[in-house]
DNA sequence: AGATAAATATTAATCGATTCAAGTTATAGA
DNA sequence: TCTATAACTTGAATCGATTAATATTTATCT
């Protein structure tokens, strides 16, 4: 392995002034720079960052968690963040936590002896922010939910009002028979989601059965399985909101295998915009987060925290509440009379 | 910032003793590591992973480099080789080379700086394997696609198979104007299927003219596009073959953008199967890739290489090569009379 | 008890960078 | 020519672990 000190003696100078021009150190001679410039390129010296992180305390990488790496909304969360760390000379560990807070709190452990320089936490399950000595580990911004009582260091959609928006826009197609599939609620995601569901539901004073409000686990399958046992009641939903892209896609499916058409027979809005949500007849009406802005504010919001940790500070940016958009499509319509 | 030191001191024994005890030497005293044990709790410490690493010259940490994150092909392959990584502690850092060769290396080369122990390459776009610098800086194992040339090291599909069976099967559905998309050719994956396809037509000896081969790039935008032309010919095909899963989507809202009918318009089989093929109606057939496979053995090939390696050895294994199965489901169909 | 072997423990070098204090050379001004 | 200052350069300590060589303690046997 070439090293430093194999430059410098090719270059016939010290290994301190080589690390002085690979810094870009404005002390050494013109002359000088030009025959280490050399070394490394005849040796194909590329710097040991290992040894520099040791030395500097510093790596350069940051963590990020997310919960299912295959799930296209955090894969394209993380597509940003990579983008955005990149320019910034970043590297990104990925870890997926399946949604475990054993897993999770693994990961965070690892990632702290690896020395991160900081980490994002999509959908923590586990109250990361709880627990103090996690959070006086490295910086920490999260992503996607918001423990509850943080005020600072997050970046988030405002899931009630995406919810509330959603729902509304059924009631006013003429709905009054609104079924919601949602997640757990020990996440601020699900809290919210039913939050403006319930909010919507109550303005326009229709009473909600508590067989109309299921929950599920983000996962296909539970989408599925909630559509039809909805879609089995005496008095079936006319229509459904599903409170993320997996489930959305199990309800679509039950319905298919139901034979249930849709929007004729029942509405469907689901929550994320994802690539399929075009193709699909009818195209689906959908709440729509934008990932990228989430990715990309979040990794600077992180880089933020960490380039003033390094000066002993702290930086301490209000969460971002970002707009969910409803993108009104074809799959809800008004209820057959 | 807790150190070895630290735990030592409070332990009463030297270092030496502590990281004897971290590293589950059988030369401590059972009094001693007890003592260490308990000192490293009180004091809630945690290895430095980047002084270690300098010391023993492994990181533990593999990179990753995909095409495109957020395309749930390779998201699902991530989410495998996290998971098989992880249970032998080796983290992953994710690269998204945004099939840009340029992007390639300089991912290349700072995994080489950050002295990750291997590489995990995904439809690697510059010819990385013809730079022999490249294979001496690290372990390489590729995957999805594998270079001219290359008989070891590869974890892929057999692409030309399974695009021979996707084929196949519309002929025997009766289809004669049989058109595909598929995607560049200066990597295995879009030669391969190309191939796979055209031996199928030879065989039938069906005559495939020019403009029933097109070439995308792997994303919805191209699919759609070449989908609107296809249709749109004089003697439009009656099936189509799309060679990912982007631009199977692609080419469904094109034709769902034209009024056309599938299958009972025009068949369509796609490539990749993906959580949404089984809920769009028609439910997709198409060529399934076991994701989950190829990201675990080819995490398994190259540990197997880092470990090698690691005791100056090399280790070779010949390419492995999956299946791809053929999944029959209602998108294609025999042509209307 | 004394010798020898076995079991533990420690010292100090090392990995490859960065950085500060100190040293050397060059330049300008008197 | 001499001195003061500026411009470069370098030696050596340091980051936090591992590990080989060496030292110390304990156990075993005659």
């Amino acid at each position: 392995m070439i090293s430093m000190r194999d430059v410098a003696r090719l270059a016939g100078v010290s290994v301190a002034t080589v690390s002085a021009v690979i810094n870009g150190k404005a002390t050494v001679g013109i002359a000088s720079v030009r025959r280490v410039e050399e070394a490394m390129k005849a040796l194909d010296y590329h710097p040991d960052q290992v040894a520099r992180s040791l030395r500097v305390g510093r790596t350069n990488v940051i963590g990020m968690i997310v919960p299912d790496i295959s799930n296209q909304f955090f894969a394209e969360i993380m597509r940003s963040v990579e983008e955005t760390s990149e320019k910034s000379g970043f590297s990104v560990i990925m870890c997926d936590s399946n949604e475990d807070s054993g897993r999770e709190q693994r990961h965070l452990s690892t990632l702290y002896s690896r020395r991160v320089d900081g980490v994002l936490l999509a959908s923590s399950v586990s109250d990361a922010a709880q627990d103090r000595l996690t959070l006086r580990r490295f910086p920490i911004v999260f992503v996607d939910a918001v423990p509850a009582g943080i005020k600072h260091g997050a970046v988030v959609v405002d899931n009630a009002e995406g919810a509330y928006a959603a729902t509304r826009y059924l009631i006013e197609l003429g709905h009054r028979r609104i079924a919601i599939i949602t997640g757990s609620l020990d996440r601020s995601v699900g809290l919210d989601r039913l939050e403006g569901y319930r909010k919507a539901m109550q303005e326009a004073e229709l009473v909600v059965p508590d067989e109309y409000i299921r929950f599920g686990d983000y996962h296909v399958e539970s989408g599925y399985k909630w559509g039809r046992e909805l879609m089995g009641l005496s008095v079936p939903p006319t229509a459904i909101f599903a409170c993320n892209n997996a489930m959305t896609l199990g309800l679509l499916r039950a319905l298919a295998d139901l034979g249930i058409r849709c929007p004729a027979q029942v509405s469907v809005v689901g929550f994320d915009d994802v690539d399929w949500a075009t193709s699909f007849t009818p195209r689906l009406t959908c709440v729509a987060q934008p990932t990228y802005e989430i990715g990309k504010l979040a990794t600077e919001m992180l880089l933020q925290k960490v380039r003033a940790a390094d000066g002993e500070a702290t930086y301490e940016h209000p969460n971002i509440i970002l707009r969910a958009e409803l993108r009104v499509r074809e799959s809800a319509a008004a209820p057959a009379p």
